[in-house]
DNA sequence: TTACAATGCGTAAATTCTACGCAATAATCT
DNA sequence: AGATTATTGCGTAGAATTTACGCATTGTAA
């Protein structure tokens, strides 16, 4: 929604498009470097920092529902993108005029104030979803209500986020880490080669803690989870390591044998 | 929903009541003596099982609407729940033509006949929780619209349930097989106090596989998991096992810890 | 050439996992 | 009462894995 008019076809005519009572809401995981960032957005008027979110098309299923919404919000497809959580407990979301409160101070930038019984104030709860981007790929084009985003570390996310985001990106942040072990997390967030100096690097970032390199190595390449190539990557005044490349078959098939990663 | 009148009230004033699209299904798994069996219902009509289920109130929190709805089933309350998973792809989900006969079918047998836009006809997301109880205590009472309900084993689960409900099932299981290392499952199907086949049984049973009885011990108490009590069990004509209880606080600790069981 | 910082590879010790052996116990059978 | 039987409690040797490092190699810059 870019534009002053699609908004407002938005707010009047969105319930027969989409789905009232339930949202999707996206932390978008940005890697890179030894850094975790999460993208967080502004709408108008707001105070506190909110997710990227949307709503459920009638025609959609959830799995393209979620797509579409990271889609719009960071211009690339394709990406990974997992469901971790349905959030429906906290007194912000019960609340409902807190809710009103918040919307209706975004809503004013088209001159709109929604009604009690409007399908935006009503009582939503939220599915969450998680994505991994290389966040320098990323180009973020604010839609019309946003009036801000960034990129914040994980670690300075601030306490004060809208309704309970900040419960929700820290949910995600457990999924995320304890789904490392599980999928090849990396294959979505590093390039096609990579060095071990940066699949080793973007592990520890991950998990927020320190892992022995050479220990690393040996782990991934005794479980076949990647594979050494023949060319090398030249990186100013060091020696060159080798490039490697993710073996997404052995991938599977060591996780059906019930080999799984641990650091 | 246990009289003609309930029913009727529901179909014509249920939206009044309760969150349109979205509802909650339970794979609740009974576990007893080396079974683990989910309790499937059969609406009215019908021939294919479903899970139990129900809608979310509107002035309720997510969480209190699946300990209710799973009360209102098994007449027990307190009992482990976890939310697993929130369904919104399934062909059956969207297709809205199935939808209809299948629930026509059931609500006849009041006299109803649901157009395509009443609010049981459309679109449904489904949040997905799963449940732990000793199914030998749980006492089943079927609601109006429900002709037969039975408890089966997770291996003779028929292939053809209503909707997505087969692939919620196996989601369900997958992830009590994983919750099994992060949480203390048998504390909700196990008495307080076990004897150490019990509880071996029981992870045998969940996992699907031999577990050497001996290591399974030295494991559980070395991670401090359970407690050797000083009392004995009589059983039949062999030596009397020892009682054990759940250490939770060491149980978390662990947890926290990182340290995790495997077998 | 030398110094330096980073990578690739190996090895020994510590720890954990696995596969059993076997004694102890509480009835039941003779 | 003593032998029998099925089951539980506890221990130990060997295999396998994890952990903690040592050190040579490499590409560039001084």
């Amino acid at each position: 929604m870019n534009t002053r008019e699609e908004v407002l076809d938005f707010v009047h005519h969105g319930a027969e498009r989409f789905l009232p009572h339930l949202s999707i809401d996206c932390a978008i995981f940005g890697y890179h470097d030894h850094d975790l960032k999460t993208l967080l957005i502004r709408h108008h008027g707001q105070e506190n920092w909110s997710l990227p979110g949307g709503y459920i098309g009638r025609h959609e299923t959830l799995t393209e529902a979620a797509h579409r919404i990271l889609a719009e919000k960071t211009q690339l497809t394709g990406l990974f993108l997992q469901q971790f959580y349905t959030f429906g407990d906290s007194a912000t979301r019960m609340n409902r005029i807190k809710t009103e409160q918040t919307h209706n101070t975004t809503y004013s930038k088209v001159g709109v104030t929604l009604s009690p019984d409007h399908w935006l104030s009503e009582r939503t709860l939220s599915i969450g979803y998680y994505a991994l981007v290389d966040y320098l790929q990323v180009v973020v084009t604010p839609e019309f209500l946003v009036d801000d985003y960034c990129w914040l570390n994980v670690a300075d996310i601030p306490r004060e986020l809208v309704y309970d985001h900040n419960e929700i990106i820290q949910k995600a942040l457990l999924t995320l880490r304890a789904h490392i072990f599980q999928q090849p997390i990396g294959y979505n967030l590093l390039p096609d080669k990579f060095t071990l100096p940066e699949i080793h690097s973007l592990y520890e970032t991950i998990l927020c803690k320190q892992i022995d390199r050479r220990n690393f190595r040996k782990k991934l390449l005794t479980l076949g989870l990647i594979r050494q190539l023949d060319e090398q990557r030249k990186i100013g005044p060091h020696r060159s390591p080798f490039l490697y490349e993710f073996d997404l078959d052995n991938y599977s098939r060591a996780l059906e044998d019930g080999s799984i990663l641990s650091f």
